[in-house]
DNA sequence: TCGATATATATTGAATTGATATATGCATTC
DNA sequence: GAATGCATATATCAATTCAATATATATCGA
């Protein structure tokens, strides 16, 4: 499942500009996949010449022609198709973690503000699913996978909450015995 | 944190063959970053013309060259640097929850042996931590690191029992209404 | 004996990103 | 009124990364 194949499925939702698309890749899945310009504008084009969209474009004053792709018959197949594949397995990288893993060389302090700025960072993302949580006739996928972030977030705050003292203390025995 | 610089980092930790860090991604990383062959020789190749890492090379019958890999003085202070930068925020791919975005273009079976699996693998993930959680001696990162996958792995695995009723009753309202 | 896995070195075409380019409209602040 | 930041639009590109591929022997279990 590729970002062709997510800009597909995005199409079967609603018709879209690039821009747009790029927005739904920042809003309802920005917490487990993310495109850029980059690739996304490339896969309308390729989707475009391979006949599973459609685009029509819309002059505009002092802008470019605004570019809006729809899904044909042949794109929804596609789409269908690509749903019945298994999904390979999730790719993470978090240079936090990353981080951690070096902790021994990390000054206490250091290591404090990192996790401190981390949440934050959560503190963060939990207020923004909880102000959306209110929302009614909130589709029930939408819900589910907004619950799956916030479930996500919630259990890493509580994570690093009970137990960063595992990393923390570490940097105070590596330091003591470096000296 | 790119893939050089962890390298750099592995080598801060022990000499190493590319074969080897190449481990070190699959086993102590693996829940938070990943990397492959072709980019792990060819950073190991830019780091050794930078002056960060030096190479030896070990003759092997019936294979090439076994060349193991240290870390230089330029290289540490490199790292040390790199430790000191802000972390760029996590990146997660995950085709499961892209695929359930769609859930109301699948039948309710699919989406139930989607999540069955989903399940079944973070059983298996659980399991395979619990395991290493029995050493002793372990040092205190890597019991953080451990015990960050396995809150999750939990976390994810009781979010998907209780919530599944979510997607998969939104199947069965969807296909009704397409009827 | 065969198949799978481990141990080693690599390369490459394709996918992807973050930065960049271009440019107007709107809102806010000073 | 000017400056700044953000939103709305189209794109490209150098650098990074990956999965597949190539090569080849040793070990283990069925």
């Amino acid at each position: 499942m590729d970002i062709r194949t997510l800009c597909l499925g995005i199409l079967t939702m609603r018709d879209a500009t690039g821009y747009e698309i790029k927005k739904v890749f920042e809003d309802e899945l920005s917490h487990f996949y993310e495109a850029s310009f980059g690739s996304i504008y490339p896969a309308l084009n390729r989707m475009t010449e391979d006949g599973w969209i459609a685009c029509k474009a819309e002059a505009q004053d002092g802008r470019p022609d605004k570019k809006i792709y729809s899904i044909t018959s042949a794109g929804r197949m596609a789409f269908m198709d690509a749903l019945q594949k298994k999904p390979r397995k999730d790719r993470i990288r978090s240079e936090f973690l990353a981080m951690m893993m070096f902790s021994d060389l990390m000054a206490p302090s250091r290591i404090a503000s990192l996790i401190d700025e981390r949440l934050a960072a959560l503190d963060a993302h939990l207020k923004e699913v909880e102000v959306c949580s209110d929302e009614a006739a909130t589709p029930n996928v939408v819900r589910f996978l907004r619950g799956f972030g916030q479930a996500m977030y919630q259990a890493e705050h509580d994570y690093l909450e009970e137990n960063r003292h595992l990393v923390e203390a570490q940097a105070l025995m590596a330091r003591a015995a470096a000296d």
